[in-house]
DNA sequence: TTATTCCGTTAGAAATCCTAACAGGTACAG
DNA sequence: CTGTACCTGTTAGGATTTCTAACGGAATAA
């Protein structure tokens, strides 16, 4: 049990705030032996006093004053939910989102109609980028980035973990050639996203030596080898995330079984303030329900 | 009643959370069927349905995504409570504060001793300015600011208002001059922060005609007209909070009872985040108990 | 089709919460 | 000092809420 009873919770916050027991049950519809009650059950529950009682006065304790603007803030926050709902069509407007080139480009283009569908009156303003400096803007509403989940003072919800693995086009595979073994790797064209890190792991923890350098080519980024994967160029390492949509239309697939697990995940970064913007509080929560529903692929 | 039942919000994150009674029912340790009537009471008590059930499995509406982000980040705050309590000396370490210089000067470091008392491991960082672009520093835990309270994106709340009156030193009635009405200022030095517009406003506000315009001595700022008064140089208009502990102390005087109220008033200014700052928001606490509790001054 | 799983809905049991009444401490006025 | 007013604490027992247990129905998969 985690949270403490919130019942209680609320007669003291009310308590603090008013300064009174017999003020609080007033504000309550409760008489003050009910409140007294009430905030022993939560000292019981949390193993700390939080008013000292003086006859007929209280005062807090530090523990008491050191909750109760949590108690404050969180409570005033749910009680934002009658409001939110009172007004109806609050999902509307711009939502501002930073995400990484990549996932811009294809995951999240691919579910752009199904969002749109779900909110009709939400537009998206997308902001391709990798910029960090654009977690700590006020500009940005969501932030969708690969890390370690160190993102201090922001809220970090882990959205997927990112495997890698070798695919290619269909095409590839009837031109003759086979590709049934890693070690066949050795008659196609191996596609680099930038400085090609992502095959050497790969080969590395399959235990192959050769590391096909004669074969690279260097495209400069993740959504340049899918795309020219895709039309059959050759064999590119493409993250989980990235391929999904195409492994799943068949326009991809995976030559082997072998993947290797990144060190950075997918993690969407938001303000606490988020819940003001009921638009942007959607959007989350339909990030959040994508990838809690998708199939993991590893 | 404002708050939705909370223990029926607590089944809802969970369910929502988990996309199933029966799993929410699991994590609670109470039945499925408890989960089911919990949300029922919170769907009748909110005016709308939360879920739409498909005989065997839930799915949230647009009203249920819309609430369950702000119950989450909520009930997850409240988590916090617990933790703050275990780690028990959360209430240290250094806290950065941005208020005006004539209010950092004067009524905080009058209180610097007491806060001191009552918050031994706590540290103040006191910045004095006015500049807003503090308010959206993340460096800056709490920003004290005279203003309307519009700061969008930011936890705004009410210190007090703000009165001028004319103050000055008890040694200067004791000179021979008298000053009992209005019309007697003409024989003392008229002592103006800044452009003066204080006194106007006041002379104003009496029917006073004459601007006194040929004794003024402009000193810049409010500190050093407070200053000045104290020792003696002649009249000053004094805000509420400023003057308050000259007042008490007897180092100033007020000659007439008239004041005016400003356009102004005094604002605590926060982040949503810094309940994750025990020392902050303690201090957050302090500032709101010293302004409940002081008398009000006009 | 059957088996399974999950949700809805009861009545009644269990747990919780509240009231009412009295006791005791503090503050302040007379 | 005494009396009054105003708090809070603490009970027992009643009022209310919440939960359980058991059954029925809808969807899903084999």
């Amino acid at each position: 049990m985690r949270l403490p009873p919130l019942n209680a919770l609320r007669a003291f916050e009310t308590a603090a705030r008013l300064g009174s027991f017999t003020l609080a049950g007033k504000e309550l519809h409760v008489t003050h032996g009910a409140i007294s009650q009430q905030i022993r059950i939560l000292e019981t529950s949390l193993g700390v006093m939080l008013f000292i009682r003086h006859g007929n006065r209280i005062e807090l304790t530090m523990e008491g004053m050191a909750i109760y603007e949590i108690a404050r803030r969180g409570l005033k926050s749910l009680e934002e939910i009658p409001q939110i709902l009172r007004q109806g069509d609050m999902i509307k407007g711009e939502v501002i989102l930073s995400a990484p080139p990549g996932f811009a480009g294809h995951w999240l283009t691919h579910q752009l109609a199904g969002f749109h569908k779900q909110y009709p009156d939400l537009r998206l303003r997308v902001i391709p980028s990798n910029d960090d400096r654009e977690i700590q803007s006020r500009d940005v509403d969501i932030c969708i980035r690969y890390g370690n989940g160190a993102w201090p003072g922001r809220t970090v919800e882990l959205l997927s973990d990112i495997y890698l693995f070798p695919v290619c086009s269909p095409q590839l595979l009837e031109t003759g050639k086979t590709l049934e073994t890693p070690a066949d790797l050795r008659q196609f064209p191996i596609l680099c996203a930038d400085d090609g890190y992502e095959w050497d792991s790969w080969l590395g923890s399959i235990g192959m030596t050769d590391d096909l350098s004669d074969q690279r080519h260097y495209l400069g980024n993740a959504l340049n080898t899918t795309e020219a994967c895709r039309y059959g160029f050759g064999v590119a390492l493409c993250g989980s995330i990235s391929s999904a949509h195409y492994l799943q239309q068949g326009q991809l697939v995976r030559p082997f079984r072998q993947s290797v697990r990144t060190s950075n995940s997918l993690f969407i970064i938001t303000r606490d303030d988020i819940v003001h913007k009921a638009g942007a509080a959607a959007t989350v929560g339909w990030f959040r329900n994508k990838f809690a529903q998708q199939v993991p692929v590893d």
